[in-house]
DNA sequence: GTCTATACAAAGATAGAC
DNA sequence: GTCTATCTTTGTATAGAC
């Protein structure tokens, strides 16, 4: 379940989603302007308005676009009985990892949670609402691994889960900040051997 | 060493401080205005411009500010060698379950971090700056814990320094979008488990 | 040190021609 | 769907009186 249907939208549309996000999560959504996106892709600002008439409207489909993207995602991956934990949550950070390969990349959500009080309300649900989803998920896969004495745990799943969310977002976060692309894959590193070097 | 003399300023310049401080950590660098400072303070936009002539100017002295206080925080429990490891970890620790107690609060280098690449490059450099310092005194707070047999770590003391620094930043952003504050309480948990729970 | 007044640019947005 | 033109508001910043 859960294959949402994509949205139907022009290549145009297409374009402006793409390099909106890609500029919020580089300078933020305060901080770009349709300007911005007028220079990057060579159209006017009119145009940006014709497809998305208020910057709110940008905003919101942006989120929800990156937001279906991992939602898929993880309900695939929920519904995988056979595959290891480990295997399972290799597959959760990928992304992340992906992250880690790019100078200036982070999770647009991580990004966007710095100025949170700033953005209209309907992008900050959603931003929330990624946050709670991929904590549930977390805390899922780690009451799974568990249950098939995959993991060992030092505390509760659902702190379990938030502590690994908290450190891959900060991680991102770091890792733009000081320009060292090894603090992603430290804090994997650390992480799964936390998982696996029970008490 | 280190007790950085606080320059001398008036008190307006201070609350100007303070309110700016508030606002970046609040709505971030982009979306907080001379308008909105002036709205805070009443006192006009051109009195602001007397004390800090650009707005680049006041954004360094803001993180200048809070790096320093840290600063001067971090210098004095390195240097106190009676302590246990714990209890150093803890008063570490006191400022960010300080902003555990209020709803919207988080670290100011953590807002900034996700707005880097629109902030001027004297600030950039600042913020990197303070996520390096965290992270090497963590690293020789865990070393010393170690030596001490304290802690017990399950991976080298610079790995698991930058997993419990992307941690605590990471959930104060999440904290703050999702509005709950047992997050970072969560977070702090876990982590004090993980270190005394050795291999 | 704070004010009024103003300059100047950028941002978000709309109208209407093509 | 994209353009030119224009509007309005806001943001940063300066000049100069008090």
């Amino acid at each position: 379940m859960t294959t949402t249907a994509p949205k139907q939208r022009s290549e145009t549309a297409d374009k402006i989603l793409d390099l909106a996000e890609t500029l919020i999560q580089t300078r933020g959504y305060s901080a770009f302007s349709y300007q911005d996106i007028s220079d990057g892709l060579g159209i006017r600002k009119a145009s940006i308005h014709y497809h998305f008439p208020s910057k709110t409207d940008l905003g919101i489909a942006v989120v929800d676009r990156y937001v279906a993207r991992f939602g898929d995602a993880l309900a695939m991956l929920a519904a995988d009985e056979t595959r290891p934990s480990m295997a399972v949550m290799e597959l959760y950070l990928e992304p992340y990892a992906g992250f880690a390969d790019t100078a200036d990349r982070v999770c647009l959500c991580g990004a966007l949670a710095g100025e949170i009080l700033a953005l209209p309300a309907e992008m900050r649900a959603r931003v929330e609402g990624f946050f709670r989803t991929h904590q549930e998920w977390l805390t899922k896969i780690l009451k799974r691994g568990t249950a098939r004495g995959e993991f060992r745990l030092v505390a509760p799943a659902g702190k379990q889960a938030r502590f690994i969310f908290s450190a891959l977002q900060g991680a991102l976060l770091v890792k733009r900040a000081t320009g060292d692309a090894t603090q992603l894959r430290d804090i994997i590193t650390v992480m799964k051997m936390q998982l696996t070097t029970g008490s």
